[in-house]
DNA sequence: GGCCACCCGTGACGAATGTCACGGCCGTAC
DNA sequence: GTACGGCCGTGACATTCGTCACGGGTGGCC
Protein backbone atom coordinates (compact mmCIF):
# COMPACT_ATOMS: atom_id res chain seq x y z
CA UNK A 1 0.00 0.00 0.00
CA UNK A 2 1.50 3.59 -1.49
CA UNK A 3 0.74 5.98 1.47
CA UNK A 4 -0.15 9.48 -0.46
CA UNK A 5 0.14 13.02 0.83
CA UNK A 6 -2.24 15.59 -1.50
CA UNK A 7 -1.60 19.35 -1.38
CA UNK A 8 -2.93 21.52 -3.27
CA UNK A 9 -4.46 25.09 -2.62
CA UNK A 10 -7.51 24.39 -4.51
CA UNK A 11 -10.20 22.64 -3.11
CA UNK A 12 -11.82 21.25 -6.71
CA UNK A 13 -8.68 19.88 -8.04
CA UNK A 14 -7.37 18.80 -4.81
CA UNK A 15 -10.45 16.65 -3.78
CA UNK A 16 -11.04 15.22 -6.88
CA UNK A 17 -7.62 13.81 -7.41
CA UNK A 18 -7.76 12.57 -3.37
CA UNK A 19 -11.22 10.85 -4.67
CA UNK A 20 -9.58 9.01 -7.35
CA UNK A 21 -6.73 8.16 -5.98
CA UNK A 22 -8.72 6.43 -3.20
CA UNK A 23 -10.61 4.71 -5.65
CA UNK A 24 -6.90 2.90 -6.68
CA UNK A 25 -6.45 -0.68 -4.76
CA UNK A 26 -2.65 0.29 -4.24
CA UNK A 27 -3.05 3.67 -3.03
CA UNK A 28 -4.19 5.49 0.66
CA UNK A 29 -4.29 9.04 0.79
CA UNK A 30 -3.59 10.00 3.71
CA UNK A 31 -3.43 13.83 4.10
CA UNK A 32 -4.71 16.27 2.07
CA UNK A 33 -3.01 20.13 2.66
CA UNK A 34 -3.81 23.31 1.47
CA UNK A 35 -1.00 25.18 1.88
CA UNK A 36 2.58 24.48 2.25
CA UNK A 37 3.33 24.81 5.53
CA UNK A 38 0.44 22.34 6.54
CA UNK A 39 1.91 19.71 4.05
CA UNK A 40 5.61 20.11 5.68
CA UNK A 41 3.97 19.22 9.71
CA UNK A 42 1.44 16.36 8.27
CA UNK A 43 4.87 14.67 6.00
CA UNK A 44 6.55 15.08 9.16
CA UNK A 45 3.36 13.72 11.73
CA UNK A 46 2.83 11.14 9.10
CA UNK A 47 5.74 9.84 6.84
CA UNK A 48 3.91 9.12 3.44
CA UNK A 49 5.28 7.55 0.78
CA UNK A 50 4.91 9.99 -1.64
CA UNK A 51 3.61 13.59 -1.50
CA UNK A 52 1.81 15.09 -4.44
CA UNK A 53 2.82 18.80 -4.43
CA UNK A 54 1.04 21.88 -6.50
CA UNK A 55 3.57 24.00 -7.58
CA UNK A 56 1.18 27.26 -7.08
CA UNK A 57 0.46 27.64 -3.30
CA UNK A 58 0.55 30.64 -1.45
CA UNK A 59 3.32 31.01 1.30
CA UNK A 60 5.34 28.08 0.48
CA UNK A 61 5.38 27.20 -3.04
CA UNK A 62 5.18 23.42 -3.89
CA UNK A 63 9.41 23.44 -4.56
CA UNK A 64 9.93 24.95 -0.94
CA UNK A 65 7.84 22.49 0.50
CA UNK A 66 9.53 19.73 -0.81
CA UNK A 67 13.08 21.17 -0.31
CA UNK A 68 11.39 21.65 3.68
CA UNK A 69 10.26 17.89 3.41
CA UNK A 70 13.09 15.88 2.22
CA UNK A 71 15.20 17.11 4.62
CA UNK A 72 13.50 16.01 7.12
CA UNK A 73 12.03 12.68 5.67
CA UNK A 74 12.05 9.89 3.99
CA UNK A 75 8.97 10.54 1.48
CA UNK A 76 9.39 11.51 -1.93
CA UNK A 77 7.96 14.38 -3.52
CA UNK A 78 6.21 14.95 -7.18
CA UNK A 79 5.54 18.15 -8.03
CA UNK A 80 1.90 18.75 -10.04
CA UNK A 81 1.69 22.08 -11.90
CA UNK A 82 0.08 24.29 -14.43
CA UNK A 83 2.23 26.46 -15.64
CA UNK A 84 5.21 23.34 -16.44
CA UNK A 85 8.54 26.03 -17.78
CA UNK A 86 12.35 24.25 -17.98
CA UNK A 87 13.27 26.26 -15.00
CA UNK A 88 10.41 25.46 -12.84
CA UNK A 89 11.94 21.95 -13.29
CA UNK A 90 15.07 23.03 -13.28
CA UNK A 91 14.43 24.40 -9.96
CA UNK A 92 12.39 20.95 -8.93
CA UNK A 93 15.45 18.78 -9.48
CA UNK A 94 17.58 21.15 -8.01
CA UNK A 95 15.35 20.36 -4.50
CA UNK A 96 15.65 16.81 -5.08
CA UNK A 97 12.11 16.11 -6.39
CA UNK A 98 11.45 12.72 -7.98
CA UNK A 99 8.39 13.47 -10.28
CA UNK A 100 7.27 16.25 -12.45
CA UNK A 101 3.87 16.29 -13.82
CA UNK A 102 2.13 19.16 -15.47
CA UNK A 103 -1.69 19.88 -15.13
CA UNK A 104 -2.21 19.36 -19.11
CA UNK A 105 -1.41 15.62 -18.54
CA UNK A 106 -4.67 13.96 -17.67
CA UNK A 107 -5.70 12.62 -14.40
CA UNK A 108 -5.31 8.83 -14.68
CA UNK A 109 -0.80 9.69 -15.04
CA UNK A 110 -1.17 10.90 -11.45
CA UNK A 111 -1.35 7.31 -10.48
CA UNK A 112 1.24 6.01 -12.91
CA UNK A 113 3.73 8.66 -11.85
CA UNK A 114 2.85 8.10 -7.95
CA UNK A 115 3.43 3.87 -8.62
CA UNK A 116 7.01 4.92 -10.49
CA UNK A 117 8.23 7.15 -8.11
CA UNK A 118 6.95 5.04 -5.03
CA UNK A 119 8.93 2.55 -6.57
CA UNK A 120 12.66 4.08 -6.69
CA UNK A 121 12.29 5.22 -10.48
CA UNK A 122 11.95 8.95 -10.86
CA UNK A 123 8.96 10.73 -13.52
CA UNK A 124 9.72 13.42 -15.15
CA UNK A 125 7.20 14.81 -17.92
CA UNK A 126 8.88 13.83 -21.39
CA UNK A 127 7.80 17.26 -23.47
CA UNK A 128 8.84 19.57 -20.60
CA UNK A 129 12.21 17.67 -20.57
CA UNK A 130 13.22 18.25 -24.05
CA UNK A 131 12.26 21.85 -23.75
CA UNK A 132 14.83 22.09 -20.75
CA UNK A 133 16.96 20.45 -22.80
CA UNK A 134 17.40 22.19 -25.68
CA UNK A 135 16.08 25.91 -24.15
CA UNK A 136 18.05 28.76 -23.30
CA UNK A 137 17.93 29.64 -19.53
CA UNK A 138 17.76 32.64 -17.90
CA UNK A 139 20.50 35.12 -19.51
CA UNK A 140 19.88 36.97 -16.63
CA UNK A 141 21.99 37.21 -13.05
CA UNK A 142 20.79 36.68 -10.05
CA UNK A 143 21.05 40.54 -9.26
CA UNK A 144 18.85 41.38 -12.18
CA UNK A 145 16.04 38.74 -11.38
CA UNK A 146 16.08 40.27 -7.93
CA UNK A 147 14.85 43.59 -9.18
CA UNK A 148 12.51 42.24 -11.63
CA UNK A 149 10.84 40.77 -9.08
CA UNK A 150 10.99 43.19 -7.34
CA UNK A 151 9.10 45.47 -9.08
CA UNK A 152 6.77 42.93 -10.28
CA UNK A 153 4.01 44.54 -8.75
CA UNK A 154 4.15 47.60 -10.46
CA UNK A 155 6.60 49.59 -7.77
CA UNK A 156 8.99 52.46 -9.00
CA UNK A 157 12.55 52.52 -9.44
CA UNK A 158 13.00 54.15 -6.06
CA UNK A 159 10.78 51.50 -4.30
CA UNK A 160 12.54 48.65 -5.91
CA UNK A 161 15.85 50.40 -4.30
CA UNK A 162 14.61 50.81 -1.03
CA UNK A 163 13.35 47.27 -0.90
CA UNK A 164 17.12 45.73 -2.33
CA UNK A 165 19.46 48.26 -0.44
CA UNK A 166 20.42 50.13 -3.10
CA UNK A 167 21.19 53.35 -5.57
CA UNK A 168 18.16 54.40 -7.87
CA UNK A 169 21.21 54.80 -10.46
CA UNK A 170 22.34 50.82 -9.75
CA UNK A 171 18.57 49.68 -10.21
CA UNK A 172 18.70 51.59 -13.61
CA UNK A 173 21.26 50.22 -14.65
CA UNK A 174 20.47 46.60 -14.23
CA UNK A 175 17.19 46.90 -15.56
CA UNK A 176 19.21 48.70 -18.70
CA UNK A 177 20.78 45.88 -18.86
CA UNK A 178 17.86 43.57 -18.48
CA UNK A 179 15.68 45.25 -21.36
CA UNK A 180 19.05 44.95 -23.25
CA UNK A 181 19.81 41.38 -23.02
CA UNK A 182 16.08 40.60 -24.05
CA UNK A 183 15.16 43.54 -26.67
CA UNK A 184 12.75 44.79 -24.37
CA UNK A 185 11.73 48.41 -23.98
CA UNK A 186 10.25 47.93 -20.42
CA UNK A 187 10.54 47.11 -17.00
CA UNK A 188 6.69 45.61 -17.03
CA UNK A 189 7.46 43.74 -20.64
CA UNK A 190 10.51 42.35 -18.71
CA UNK A 191 8.40 41.00 -15.79
CA UNK A 192 5.66 39.77 -17.92
CA UNK A 193 8.52 37.71 -20.30
CA UNK A 194 10.55 36.51 -17.19
CA UNK A 195 7.38 34.94 -15.54
CA UNK A 196 6.47 33.38 -18.80
CA UNK A 197 9.62 31.59 -18.73
CA UNK A 198 9.71 30.77 -14.97
CA UNK A 199 12.43 32.77 -13.91
CA UNK A 200 10.71 34.55 -11.47
CA UNK B 1 -30.47 10.51 -16.80
CA UNK B 2 -28.40 14.10 -17.33
CA UNK B 3 -26.20 14.50 -20.01
CA UNK B 4 -23.31 16.70 -19.35
CA UNK B 5 -21.11 18.68 -21.38
CA UNK B 6 -17.12 19.63 -20.04
CA UNK B 7 -15.06 22.23 -21.23
CA UNK B 8 -11.41 23.10 -19.39
CA UNK B 9 -8.06 22.96 -21.13
CA UNK B 10 -6.51 21.76 -18.48
CA UNK B 11 -6.42 18.01 -19.34
CA UNK B 12 -5.62 17.06 -15.44
CA UNK B 13 -9.03 18.28 -14.01
CA UNK B 14 -11.09 17.84 -17.01
CA UNK B 15 -10.64 14.15 -17.37
CA UNK B 16 -10.77 13.90 -13.20
CA UNK B 17 -14.28 15.71 -13.38
CA UNK B 18 -14.68 13.57 -15.72
CA UNK B 19 -14.35 10.36 -14.14
CA UNK B 20 -15.97 11.51 -11.24
CA UNK B 21 -18.94 12.30 -13.12
CA UNK B 22 -19.22 9.54 -14.39
CA UNK B 23 -19.43 7.61 -11.16
CA UNK B 24 -22.66 8.73 -10.55
CA UNK B 25 -25.37 6.82 -11.59
CA UNK B 26 -27.84 9.86 -12.87
CA UNK B 27 -25.07 11.72 -14.65
CA UNK B 28 -23.69 10.68 -18.34
CA UNK B 29 -20.89 12.69 -20.04
CA UNK B 30 -21.38 13.09 -23.45
CA UNK B 31 -18.22 15.13 -24.51
CA UNK B 32 -14.98 16.37 -23.42
CA UNK B 33 -13.92 19.62 -24.49
CA UNK B 34 -10.66 21.79 -24.46
CA UNK B 35 -11.39 25.00 -25.70
CA UNK B 36 -14.69 27.06 -26.58
CA UNK B 37 -14.92 26.50 -30.27
CA UNK B 38 -15.45 23.01 -29.55
CA UNK B 39 -17.55 23.29 -27.07
CA UNK B 40 -20.06 25.36 -29.24
CA UNK B 41 -20.13 23.26 -31.91
CA UNK B 42 -20.56 19.41 -29.47
CA UNK B 43 -23.59 21.33 -27.83
CA UNK B 44 -24.70 22.47 -31.15
CA UNK B 45 -24.44 18.64 -31.94
CA UNK B 46 -24.97 16.51 -28.66
CA UNK B 47 -27.98 19.25 -27.14
CA UNK B 48 -26.58 18.25 -23.81
CA UNK B 49 -28.70 19.62 -20.35
CA UNK B 50 -26.21 20.91 -18.66
CA UNK B 51 -22.54 22.62 -20.20
CA UNK B 52 -20.09 22.72 -17.42
CA UNK B 53 -17.62 25.08 -18.73
CA UNK B 54 -14.65 26.54 -17.42
CA UNK B 55 -13.83 30.44 -17.37
CA UNK B 56 -9.92 30.47 -18.06
CA UNK B 57 -9.82 28.94 -21.96
CA UNK B 58 -7.64 30.38 -24.60
CA UNK B 59 -9.74 31.76 -27.43
CA UNK B 60 -13.47 32.10 -26.33
CA UNK B 61 -13.10 32.22 -22.48
CA UNK B 62 -16.07 30.62 -20.34
CA UNK B 63 -18.61 33.42 -20.53
CA UNK B 64 -18.53 33.87 -24.10
CA UNK B 65 -18.57 30.21 -25.09
CA UNK B 66 -21.89 30.10 -22.89
CA UNK B 67 -23.49 32.91 -24.60
CA UNK B 68 -22.91 31.20 -28.14
CA UNK B 69 -24.07 28.11 -26.25
CA UNK B 70 -27.75 30.04 -24.94
CA UNK B 71 -28.16 31.57 -28.56
CA UNK B 72 -28.18 28.03 -30.34
CA UNK B 73 -29.35 25.40 -27.80
CA UNK B 74 -31.50 24.90 -24.81
CA UNK B 75 -29.17 23.43 -22.72
CA UNK B 76 -28.09 25.02 -19.50
CA UNK B 77 -24.65 26.57 -18.97
CA UNK B 78 -22.65 26.49 -15.36
CA UNK B 79 -19.38 28.02 -14.84
CA UNK B 80 -16.78 26.88 -12.79
CA UNK B 81 -13.61 29.21 -12.58
CA UNK B 82 -10.37 29.76 -10.82
CA UNK B 83 -10.22 33.58 -10.10
CA UNK B 84 -14.43 34.44 -8.68
CA UNK B 85 -14.88 37.61 -8.90
CA UNK B 86 -18.05 39.63 -8.43
CA UNK B 87 -17.13 41.46 -11.64
CA UNK B 88 -16.68 38.12 -13.27
CA UNK B 89 -19.77 36.86 -11.66
CA UNK B 90 -21.81 39.56 -13.41
CA UNK B 91 -20.92 38.85 -16.86
CA UNK B 92 -21.85 35.22 -16.40
CA UNK B 93 -25.33 36.21 -15.63
CA UNK B 94 -25.62 38.85 -17.64
CA UNK B 95 -24.72 35.84 -20.72
CA UNK B 96 -27.55 33.88 -19.08
CA UNK B 97 -25.67 31.31 -16.98
CA UNK B 98 -27.35 29.01 -15.00
CA UNK B 99 -24.84 28.36 -12.30
CA UNK B 100 -21.72 30.00 -11.15
CA UNK B 101 -19.30 27.60 -9.31
CA UNK B 102 -15.35 28.85 -8.07
CA UNK B 103 -12.48 26.15 -8.25
CA UNK B 104 -12.32 27.00 -4.50
CA UNK B 105 -14.88 24.12 -4.03
CA UNK B 106 -14.94 21.11 -3.57
CA UNK B 107 -15.07 18.45 -6.39
CA UNK B 108 -18.31 16.65 -4.34
CA UNK B 109 -20.35 19.87 -5.19
CA UNK B 110 -20.12 19.78 -8.94
CA UNK B 111 -22.33 17.25 -9.48
CA UNK B 112 -25.23 18.90 -6.99
CA UNK B 113 -24.76 22.14 -8.97
CA UNK B 114 -25.54 20.05 -11.95
CA UNK B 115 -28.82 18.67 -10.50
CA UNK B 116 -29.95 21.95 -9.26
CA UNK B 117 -29.48 23.60 -12.82
CA UNK B 118 -30.94 20.36 -14.44
CA UNK B 119 -33.91 20.84 -12.27
CA UNK B 120 -34.69 24.48 -13.69
CA UNK B 121 -33.21 26.15 -10.38
CA UNK B 122 -29.91 28.32 -10.07
CA UNK B 123 -26.85 28.31 -8.45
CA UNK B 124 -24.45 31.00 -7.42
CA UNK B 125 -21.87 30.25 -4.65
CA UNK B 126 -22.96 32.11 -1.57
CA UNK B 127 -19.89 33.66 -0.91
CA UNK B 128 -19.32 35.26 -4.35
CA UNK B 129 -22.78 36.79 -4.50
CA UNK B 130 -22.42 38.20 -1.08
CA UNK B 131 -19.33 39.73 -2.73
CA UNK B 132 -20.98 40.90 -5.62
CA UNK B 133 -23.98 42.42 -3.03
CA UNK B 134 -21.43 44.68 -1.40
CA UNK B 135 -18.83 45.25 -3.36
CA UNK B 136 -18.00 48.53 -5.59
CA UNK B 137 -18.36 47.25 -9.41
CA UNK B 138 -15.58 49.05 -11.44
CA UNK B 139 -15.86 52.49 -11.31
CA UNK B 140 -13.99 53.01 -14.77
CA UNK B 141 -15.46 53.90 -18.07
CA UNK B 142 -15.92 51.45 -21.24
CA UNK B 143 -13.19 53.34 -22.76
CA UNK B 144 -10.88 53.39 -19.43
CA UNK B 145 -10.67 49.63 -19.42
CA UNK B 146 -9.72 48.88 -23.02
CA UNK B 147 -6.62 51.40 -22.81
CA UNK B 148 -6.23 48.87 -19.41
CA UNK B 149 -7.00 46.39 -21.16
CA UNK B 150 -4.74 47.20 -24.45
CA UNK B 151 -1.67 48.17 -22.32
CA UNK B 152 -1.78 44.64 -19.97
CA UNK B 153 1.34 43.55 -21.67
CA UNK B 154 3.36 46.19 -21.13
CA UNK B 155 2.74 48.32 -24.40
CA UNK B 156 4.12 52.25 -24.65
CA UNK B 157 1.58 54.98 -24.89
CA UNK B 158 2.11 55.26 -28.10
CA UNK B 159 1.77 51.69 -29.25
CA UNK B 160 -1.64 52.00 -26.78
CA UNK B 161 -2.95 54.69 -29.37
CA UNK B 162 -2.01 52.60 -32.07
CA UNK B 163 -3.69 49.98 -31.05
CA UNK B 164 -6.97 52.31 -30.20
CA UNK B 165 -6.66 54.75 -33.11
CA UNK B 166 -6.40 57.83 -30.21
CA UNK B 167 -3.77 59.94 -30.15
CA UNK B 168 -1.22 59.65 -27.19
CA UNK B 169 -2.36 62.93 -25.56
CA UNK B 170 -5.88 60.97 -25.18
CA UNK B 171 -4.53 57.82 -23.91
CA UNK B 172 -2.56 59.81 -20.90
CA UNK B 173 -5.91 61.42 -19.77
CA UNK B 174 -7.76 58.10 -19.52
CA UNK B 175 -4.51 56.82 -18.10
CA UNK B 176 -4.47 59.75 -15.13
CA UNK B 177 -7.80 59.04 -14.84
CA UNK B 178 -7.55 56.02 -14.16
CA UNK B 179 -5.27 56.24 -11.76
CA UNK B 180 -6.79 59.16 -10.01
CA UNK B 181 -10.46 57.37 -9.58
CA UNK B 182 -8.04 54.22 -8.39
CA UNK B 183 -5.91 55.77 -6.11
CA UNK B 184 -2.74 54.47 -7.68
CA UNK B 185 0.55 56.12 -9.95
CA UNK B 186 1.41 53.95 -12.47
CA UNK B 187 -0.34 51.74 -15.27
CA UNK B 188 1.53 48.58 -14.20
CA UNK B 189 -0.53 48.93 -10.58
CA UNK B 190 -4.12 49.82 -12.50
CA UNK B 191 -3.68 46.65 -14.57
CA UNK B 192 -3.26 43.98 -11.81
CA UNK B 193 -5.69 45.72 -9.78
CA UNK B 194 -8.30 45.51 -12.61
CA UNK B 195 -7.00 42.00 -12.93
CA UNK B 196 -7.30 41.06 -9.57
CA UNK B 197 -10.85 42.53 -9.28
CA UNK B 198 -12.20 40.58 -12.35
CA UNK B 199 -12.65 44.24 -14.68
CA UNK B 200 -10.68 43.02 -17.53
C1' DG C 1 -33.63 74.37 -22.96
C1' DG C 2 -29.75 73.29 -19.22
C1' DC C 3 -26.96 69.86 -16.92
C1' DC C 4 -24.00 66.10 -16.76
C1' DA C 5 -21.09 62.16 -18.02
C1' DC C 6 -18.42 60.31 -21.38
C1' DC C 7 -15.42 60.73 -25.25
C1' DC C 8 -11.53 62.92 -27.98
C1' DG C 9 -8.08 66.11 -28.60
C1' DT C 10 -4.12 69.88 -27.62
C1' DG C 11 -0.36 72.01 -25.11
C1' DA C 12 2.71 72.54 -21.34
C1' DC C 13 4.88 71.13 -17.11
C1' DG C 14 7.58 68.17 -13.69
C1' DA C 15 8.72 63.62 -12.49
C1' DA C 16 10.04 59.05 -13.61
C1' DT C 17 12.39 56.05 -16.71
C1' DG C 18 15.90 54.16 -19.70
C1' DT C 19 20.63 54.98 -21.95
C1' DC C 20 25.33 55.86 -21.80
C1' DA C 21 30.01 56.57 -20.10
C1' DC C 22 32.68 56.21 -16.34
C1' DG C 23 35.01 54.32 -12.00
C1' DG C 24 35.66 51.04 -8.24
C1' DC C 25 35.29 46.48 -5.70
C1' DC C 26 35.30 41.67 -5.66
C1' DG C 27 35.88 36.93 -7.16
C1' DT C 28 37.37 33.24 -10.77
C1' DA C 29 39.89 31.67 -14.77
C1' DC C 30 43.88 31.69 -17.53
C1' DG D 1 50.34 38.40 -12.50
C1' DT D 2 46.36 39.82 -16.13
C1' DA D 3 41.80 39.44 -17.89
C1' DC D 4 37.06 39.04 -17.43
C1' DG D 5 32.45 39.22 -15.55
C1' DG D 6 29.31 40.29 -11.99
C1' DC D 7 28.14 43.89 -8.80
C1' DC D 8 27.60 48.76 -7.00
C1' DG D 9 27.70 53.48 -7.61
C1' DT D 10 27.72 58.44 -9.97
C1' DG D 11 26.40 61.92 -13.29
C1' DA D 12 24.33 63.66 -17.48
C1' DC D 13 21.07 63.09 -21.12
C1' DA D 14 16.72 62.26 -24.03
C1' DT D 15 12.46 60.05 -23.83
C1' DT D 16 8.40 58.70 -21.79
C1' DC D 17 4.87 59.19 -18.43
C1' DG D 18 1.44 61.25 -15.52
C1' DT D 19 -0.84 65.79 -14.29
C1' DC D 20 -3.32 69.74 -15.29
C1' DA D 21 -6.06 73.12 -17.76
C1' DC D 22 -8.52 73.77 -21.59
C1' DG D 23 -11.89 73.19 -25.63
C1' DG D 24 -15.22 70.66 -28.54
C1' DG D 25 -18.41 66.89 -29.52
C1' DT D 26 -22.15 63.52 -28.35
C1' DG D 27 -26.05 61.59 -25.90
C1' DG D 28 -29.11 60.94 -21.86
C1' DC D 29 -31.88 63.03 -18.20
C1' DC D 30 -34.62 66.51 -15.85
Amino acid sequence: MIRVLIADDEDMIRTALAALLRLEDDLEVVAECRDGESAVTEAQRLKPDVCLLDLEMPGLDGVDTAAKILRSVASRCVIVTRHARPGVLRRALGAGVDGFLPKSRPADDVAAVIREVAAGRRYVDPEIAADALSDERSPLTDRELDVLRAGARGETVAEIAASLHLSAGTVRNHVSSVLGKLGLASRQQATIHARERGWI
